[in-house]
Parts: C-alpha cells; sequence; structure tokens
DNA sequence: TTTATTAATGACTTAACAGTCATTAATTAT
DNA sequence: ATAATTAATGACTGTTAAGTCATTAATAAA
C-alpha cells in the first residue's frame, strides 16, 4: 500500500542505498566544510557530515580513513587554489602597484572572505595545538605562499616610488589581519549577538583606502 | 618502611589533601587558563586542570559549579580588568589625540597581547557557535567596550583635525585587527611550526606608525 | 535470469570525559 | 585529648561520539 504512493513521487528523491561512487567523495567534502565550519573540527559530528551527504557514517569511512583526512581534503579543496590563482596576477600583472594590490586584495576578498571556505581559517587557528599536523599543512600551503605573494607586491611599490619604505614584514601582517579579523568575526561573534555584525557591504573599499593612505609617500594627495 | 625516606623529603612539597580554602579558586583560575589557553574550551579537561592546580577533580566543583563558569571566571579576572583601564585613560587625557591614541595602543599591547590571558581571545572566537552564552559574555563585557574606546578616540582627532575623515567603525576593525591577528597566531600556528613566529620586538612601533600614516591629514609630514 | 561483486548500512565496541556523591582525613573547637 | 566540621578525594554513572565490521542490497557480469 504505503508503495504506491512512494512510486509517484521517487522521479526527485533520490534512492536509499543509492550507489554513487564517483560522486560521493565531492558530496562528502562540501557536507564537512558546513559542518566544520559551524561547530569546529572536534565538535563536528561524523553522523552529522554523513547525513547532510545523504548517507551514514560507515560510508564515510569508504572514503576517508580518519576525521583528519577528511578535513585535510576541505582545505585542500578550497583554499590552495586560491592562493595559486593571486599568484599568477602577481606574475602577469603590467600596471601601477597601486592597482595591482588593489586587485589581489579584491581577488582575495571575492575568492575566499566571501566563500563558503571563509570559516575554515578560524577553525585552524582555533584547533592548531589540538591537531599539529593540520596546522603545518595550512601553514605551507596556505599562510606562506599568502604572506609571500603580499611582501613581493609591497616591495615591487616601494622599489617604484610609489609606496614608502615600510618593513615589509609587519605590514603584511598589518594589510591581512582585517580580512582574517572580519573572516574570524563573522562566523562566530556575530553568528551569535545578531546585533554585533559588521557593515560588511563598504568594508572592502574602506579598507583598501586605509591601506594606501597608510603606504603613500607622505605630502602627496595620491 | 617507606615511610621514612618519605618524611624526610616532606618539607618542599605541599600536603596532598592540605586543606586551602582561600587560596584554591585562584589557583584554579590560574591553570584554567594555561589549559583553556592549550586545549581550547572544549577539549581541556577538568582533570588536567585539577591535576595542574594540585588538587583532584572533585575539588574544582566545590569551588565552580561548570566549566563554563570556571571559563567565565578567567575571562573577568583577565581581559574585563584591562578594558576598564583604557577608558580610565581615555577619561583623564590632557594631550594631543595622537599621544591619546598611542597611549591606549600600549595599553592594550602591555595588558594583554603580551600576557597569558592573550589565548582567550582565540578561543571564544573558534567556540562562539558551540557555547553561544560564553560569545554574548565576551562580546558585551570585552569586544562591544572596547570598540567604543577606540571610536570615540578616532572621533576626538576627526573633530580636532588630527585625523582625516576615515569611516570610524570600520577604522576601528583596522586598528584591532593586527593585534588580534598576532595574539591568535602566536597561540595556534607558531606554537606548532617553530618557523613562523613574528618579530614582536618591532611590532607594535610599527603598526603605530602604520595607522598614524593612514590617518594623518595627507599633505602633512606630521 | 542467475550469480558475483562491492557500495552502503547500522548495530556494536571502545574510549574519553563531565559531573556526582559517599567516604576520608585535615583542621578547628571544645 | 576528643569530637565536630568540612575540604578534599576518587570511584562511579551517564553520555557522547569515533571507528569497526558482519550483513544487506544495488549494480554489473555471465
Amino acid at each position: 500500500m504505503p508503495e504506491a504512493y512512494a512510486i509517484s513521487q521517487e522521479v526527485v528523491v533520490p534512492h536509499r542505498r543509492e550507489r554513487r561512487k564517483d560522486a560521493r567523495p565531492g558530496e562528502l567534502i562540501d557536507a564537512a566544510i558546513d559542518v566544520f565550519a559551524e561547530r569546529g573540527f572536534a565538535a563536528a559530528r561524523l553522523d552529522d557530515i554523513a547525513q547532510r551527504a545523504g548517507v551514514t557514517k560507515g560510508t564515510v569511512y569508504l572514503y576517508f580513513s580518519s576525521k583528519e583526512e577528511l578535513f585535510e581534503a576541505a582545505v585542500r579543496q578550497t583554499l590552495m587554489s586560491s592562493i595559486a590563482h593571486g599568484q599568477s596576477v602577481l606574475r602577469d600583472f603590467q600596471g601601477s602597484t597601486t592597482e595591482l594590490l588593489e586587485s589581489v586584495l579584491r581577488g582575495w576578498w571575492h575568492g575566499v572572505v566571501r566563500t563558503k571556505a571563509a570559516p575554515l581559517a578560524k577553525l585552524i587557528f582555533a584547533e592548531a595545538t589540538n591537531f599539529p599536523e593540520l596546522a603545518c599543512f595550512y601553514h605551507e600551503n596556505v599562510i606562506e605562499p599568502g604572506r609571500r605573494l603580499l611582501a613581493r607586491i609591497l616591495e615591487r611599490g616601494i622599489a617604484s616610488g610609489e609606496f614608502r619604505d615600510v618593513t615589509v614584514n609587519h605590514t603584511v601582517s598589518f594589510v591581512i589581519a582585517p580580512f582574517l579579523y572580519l573572516q574570524f568575526y563573522e562566523h562566530s561573534i556575530a553568528m551569535v549577538v545578531p546585533a554585533a555584525s559588521v557593515e560588511t557591504e563598504s568594508f572592502l573599499d574602506s579598507l583598501i583606502d586605509y591601506v594606501l593612505a597608510s603606504l603613500a609617500i607622505r605630502g602627496r594627495t595620491t
């Protein structure tokens, strides 16, 4: 009796126990990003990740041998490709360094800060001491390449006389920090205290103005 | 037989089961800060906190009714007193706003960033979504008062013509962010990847230079 | 259609840890 | 010295969730 009705609906809803070897890993990674973002690494339940991907926990272990491995796959898929993109922009850019810097910052904004991968950064910082291998992996593949990229841009601007002669290494931190701050803030406190959220519309424009003002040679208006 | 030897060593080592009602809460909070800083809130074990304070877990519950309450006590003891100090500086300050801003930033550096309480901020951001009450408490008692304090300073400088007319709300974020970045970084990635640590000596001076350069009226050299 | 293969399941095992409470012993009062 | 008080203990309970594996059933091969 129930089956007669079920069959008429079967077109959209996927079968239970459907076998989809190829699609699973990607679906599991997507589900994992969501759950890790919401709960953090330690508190994320594999049961939840599995459910969100439409399978059960046992299935997760067919494709990933542990929670760590699943997490690493998520980082690999999201953050690392963004860095590579920034590096190619630097290599090919022709215009002024001011334009280059602005372009890379806008790229990072749309490619990382405003994506669903944004919460992962918070997570790494949060759980670095509990999962050192994760932290090393992230440092080597995301942080270091990202910092080197920005450092090269600053050096180019100082050499060309567009920027004043700042301490490159620290200035990299000062430029990066507001992005991370917003990423961290929006996916933590702001999710819990609704009144706490930041004006994200104008944030990027204000930041670019702030950074360029600080780097500008004094006495110039541009 | 074993007792004969034990007794001869008893002078320095405190007695087991020693009763020290007054000293316990403070010792537990100190131990808690260390363990929370190392492991995060969820992963911190009360057994570890108790052991580090020289007692057992049962004792913790004589003084704090839950893990959350112990954590809140730690935040109260460390971060909230710093904010209050900054507020009094603002109220009484006589000199230029540039000097005021520099003074408050240096105060924050020595009163928070360079103390053992520094890792607590990371922790709140990390676990805000799992422990919303903690996040609210922190937002209300630390973040909001801290931001308001900085906003008032910026407004004072704009009104007096010392600073250019920036968007106050965003600029507060830009000024705060490098501090938080350093705090987060040093107590996460840098603990695990030794080569990753930042030059902390000159960080504060560079930052103040960077901030003031950005706020300066263009065309001026000071 | 029948058989073989293997993706998917979910009940089970194990471990960790927050929080409880009856018992023990250090300290204080008598 | 003895009794009364209560700080401290640690064995215990309950819960949660990672990881395992024998069973089940969807698909491919014969």
